[in-house]
DNA sequence: GCAAAGATCCAG
DNA sequence: TGGATCTTTGCT
């Protein structure tokens, strides 16, 4: 991000797998949509669902194994007016909570898909603090018809933040 | 061509 | 707890 720009810590994802997880967009191979999955590593994949939400994943495989992690709610640090303004939400909780949410916030769109967030892109993901494997959770995921049995969404033990305990 | 589901959010 | 809202996908 450069200066000006907003973010935050990611609090919480979910992982979606190419192989046995029907919930994966690319589980029945690669569509129009799911493509970004199928590229190179490090690049977004941002998609609109619901009729009003986008949502955003890192592509972490290689070419051609379609295997993401979905954002699912960070915790605001950087231009938290211009999110409360997006948002329309003044509680800082209210602001990123969700992978719906956090779009919204960080004024995310069709745009950003593709986009390389390793650098030189408007949106970028950057190294942190890391957080002690004894402050994160692994649970199942949310909202899902299928696959809803697997342990892929992981949060930091703790956080205001999340979208759901 | 059409119908149904969907990695959500918010109001009531 | 249910409705809004619309895109993508797969099939009648």
């Amino acid at each position: 991000m450069e200066g000006g720009a907003c973010g935050g810590t990611i609090v919480e994802t979910e992982a979606y797998l190419q192989r046995g997880d029907a919930s994966c967009h690319a589980a029945r191979g690669m569509t129009l949509r799911n493509a970004p999955m199928f590229g190179p590593p490090g690049h977004a994949y941002v998609y609109f669902t619901y009729g009003n939400h986008f949502c955003l994943n890192v592509v972490c495989c290689e070419e051609g194994i379609a295997e993401a992690v979905l954002i699912r709610a960070i915790e605001p640090t950087h231009g938290v007016e211009a999110m409360r303004r997006r948002r329309g939400r003044d509680a800082l909780r209210d602001l990123c909570s969700g992978p719906g949410k956090l779009c919204q916030a960080l004024g995310l769109g069709r745009e950003h898909n593709r986009l390389d967030l390793c650098g030189g892109s408007p949106l970028s993901l950057r190294a942190g603090d890391t957080a002690p494997r004894s402050r994160i959770v692994t649970t199942t995921r949310i909202g899902l018809r299928h696959a809803a049995e697997l342990p892929l969404r992981f949060y930091l033990r703790g956080s205001e933040f999340i979208s759901h305990k």
